[in-house]
DNA sequence: TAGATTGTTAATCGATTAACAATC
DNA sequence: TAGATTGTTAATCGATTAACAATC
């Protein structure tokens, strides 16, 4: 019988789980409950257990869920117990920043290579990092094996970079221009749009 | 009898119908259909119609929606007909390329004050503005009466600002910090976390 | 007019929650 | 043991889709 694929909105809380976990980790905690979890994230306890007896059974009544090795199986569940190295495209203030982030090793990331093809920004450092011609990108994120990208080009070229980006063999991006993208079904797109994020916020103000 | 509240996941899809208009307008389009925002979005066609009629009639039979009518239409609905000015809190890298970032202002908002509690960093410009300190946030946000705030500060001081933000007004969080943040029912908040993005989506990769 | 597309209803589908036996 | 909390089932709730009359 053909197991049924967990659904997508499932996936989508796991990572906040693992950071919640982390978080517990570091403050030297051991345990937690579904409830606590739920307390902390907003969510109820019930959708927390059934989230997670989809992947199997880490818990034990009475007691809870012990926090490593929660985490440890999370992140083997997400594909994060190993890192993953990283393009960066664009080396405009976002992709700087983004290049410099020290918040990515931690959980499962790490940036190897930026590109941008404006001619008076390739050649310059960026953290450690030296900015290389988009010219020479498809070649450089295949001999790298590169499987993530996070585009961070205008609007107007993301599509082009996108097109770019598959035949080299990624297959995760994560778009920061705001324009949807078009890609084959085994690449996957996420959006990150600050406006996007402040509309939904601005209908409940007066 | 009472309007039953439009549910909370409606209102995150309308921003992205925004963007798209806008985005068909700057090329000069005049008119789309459900259909082909549907196609553009991943949504269904159907799902897009039953969206928009929570709020009215945007449409023609036969015809589809003219693009600057629903533009404007759906900027009154999600209140983007109109500038929101927005403090930014935390000067570094992320708080760096916000407070430069040129595509706020044709969606309906624009950075106005930016805040840091280094003394190394208060006083330096980025871009059109001086980085004020922290210790005057409360006061400074409170007389221009601004509502919304961007925070970009690290994890473990975000809920201590987050409880001055609201303190001094702001009713509406977008929030950089890998941290949940506790905030009364009034108060509504997004959270930008690109760590949780990209573990979304190597869950799907080998 | 004929073709196209809306707005809306009813049916379907899927996600969340409540409840509880099992058991640490 | 008694109390706590899991994993799971069935019931509920809510969101999506299919279909079509209305009409531009």
């Amino acid at each position: 019988m053909l197991d049924k694929a967990i659904p997508d909105i499932v996936i989508g809380r796991l990572p906040l789980y693992l950071r919640t976990l982390q978080t517990m980790a570091e403050q030297g905690r051991q345990v937690t409950s579904s409830q606590e979890l739920g307390e902390y994230l907003g969510i109820s306890a019930a959708q927390i257990r059934k989230d997670l007896s989809q992947f199997g059974e880490f818990g034990k009544q009475g007691t809870g869920y012990n926090i490593p090795y929660l985490i440890e199986q999370l992140s083997e569940i997400l594909n994060v117990n190993r890192t993953w190295e990283m393009a960066v495209i664009g080396a405009g203030d976002i992709g700087h920043a983004i290049a410099r982030y020290q918040g990515f090793i931690d959980r499962g990331f790490k940036v190897k290579m930026i590109f941008d093809s404006h001619p008076e920004k390739i050649g310059k450092k960026i953290g450690e990092f030296v900015v290389q011609d988009a010219a020479d990108m498809v070649a450089r994120i295949r001999a790298a094996e590169i499987k993530i990208a996070m585009l961070v080009v205008p609007a107007q070229h993301a599509q082009a970079v996108t097109d770019q980006l598959i035949e080299a063999g990624v297959r995760a991006i994560l778009n920061y221009a705001p324009v949807m993208l078009n890609v084959p079904p085994e690449v996957r797109v996420q959006h990150i749009d600050p406006a996007v994020h402040l509309q939904r916020m601005t209908y409940y103000l007066d």
